[in-house]
DNA sequence: ATGCTTGTATGGTCTTACATTAAATGTTAA
DNA sequence: TTAACATTTAATGTAAGACCATACAAGCAT
């Protein structure tokens, strides 16, 4: 029986970063208050200021806190983003642990009912950024990047509207592999999506009808689905050009 | 026009981090192949010791490698594995970014989807797992801990049975999530879940019976988030109780 | 062969110094 | 007085070198 403590060897590192991280979680640094400098930290926790830059770095690739340098620079802590969730699927899918045909499976199934749920809990603000960002698609712009962009900022949007920020979380991490996909292909016939593809889906939002939401954000998804899973065999060839 | 390259001061680390990933992606080093140590890559790209240290921390923390000391010892790189997105979700909810009840909507929503798949895709490996794992419920365990892990083991398997990684990485992250509430709450009445509760589930997959597996998930999660539910304001005195 | 000791390669930490950045402050000239 | 310029300064970013801790490998003694 254990009659000595283990001996567990933490990384000094961890314990700084789990401080730190549990100050932030219990709110006593707030958004946008400055963690001590990296020198008064050393003092604080009697540890070399490596360990408590590993721990700092560590901090901001997770999102918690934002490095800047200069006199009146630090470590600031910013309110988490959904786009930590979306880093990690990206490097699933670029590994390949997540692939194209798995990404539009989801979208297919999930989508339409982040709409129906946007059509029944969009606020007044949400269903005025929606015109907006519908209306946006009529825009011309130069760069295929940038018109990727301003198609999915409808489904930005949609997101953000549907007052479940789980989903919200999921979403947008597909928008970002959706991005990578469509971005790397540039396809060049601009038929992929015209201006006003959208239009249904927003009106019946803005309308609060949850089952015409639902349904016009199927009938996007199965359309845009099928370009997607043309667009993986020629999103392949160009991966492996990389090599 | 950008008659000039932008001037951006990349931080050395980033740029070191960003070579590293990107030769892990393309195959350069494979999967529990070692990279360089420290001090070669010290060489290689001509920086500091703690430059390279923080690139390769920071692999660590997004699961591309594992570190070990010693001789035989170094950074080894993994597979990737989706313990990191739901690393990610699990931040974000102590952040107070998503919600339990958020967490219940989506998993209300998508877990009978995954089971339905599950019965559509599940391989004999797959099945013979789900009927381990089905009976391992009725194992006696000492810990609440352990009957969770036990409990949710189910679900696991059902996720890795979809054949959609995606879903999986999904599935995973809302049981972490899941588990962190229930183990905090820790629920004296043991009515939770009995033994065999998700016997109806398990069978309706194993005879690959689509619309018996969703209905059956769906009829569990009607029933297990109304007590996620319930447990949501003991969660958060716990919580509170920490400050 | 077996068990102990020693050597050694690698990550983990410490120390000190200097470079870079950018706001704040002081200084000069119109 | 005010605008342009130089200086100071406080913070992160990088460098270099040493030493500590770990754990496997080789050699040695039994």
């Amino acid at each position: 029986m254990g009659r000595f403590k283990p001996i567990r060897q933490f990384r000094i590192s961890e314990e700084v970063l789990s401080q730190l991280k549990e100050s932030i979680l219990l709110g006593k640094f707030k958004s946008g208050e400055k963690l001590p400098s990296e020198r008064e930290l050393t003092e604080e926790f009697q540890v070399s200021r490596g360990v408590i830059r590993e721990a700092i770095r560590i901090l901001e690739i997770t999102g918690f806190v934002t490095l800047r340098q200069g006199p009146t620079g630090g470590a600031f802590v910013t309110d988490l983003s959904f786009d930590h969730v979306g880093n990690a699927f990206l490097d699933l899918f670029l590994s390949n642990k997540v692939s194209i045909p798995e990404l539009a499976n989801v979208r297919l199934f999930v989508e339409p009912e982040v709409a129906r749920l946007a059509a029944l809990n969009a606020t007044g603000e949400d269903r005025k950024r929606l015109t907006e960002a519908q209306e946006g698609e009529f825009l011309s712009v130069s760069t295929t990047t940038a018109r990727i962009i301003q198609f999915q900022r409808v489904h930005h949007v949609v997101a953000e509207s549907c007052q479940n920020h789980f989903y919200e979380a999921i979403s947008k991490s597909m928008l970002r592999l959706t991005f990578e996909v469509v971005e790397a292909v540039d396809p060049d016939h601009e038929a992929l999506h015209m201006p006003g593809e959208h239009k249904h889906i927003i009106d019946a939002i803005i309308n609060a009808n949850a089952e015409a939401a639902r349904a016009a954000m199927q009938t996007h998804m199965e359309k845009f689905c099928k370009s997607l899973l043309e667009m993986e065999t020629a999103y392949r060839r160009k991966a492996l050009m990389a090599v």
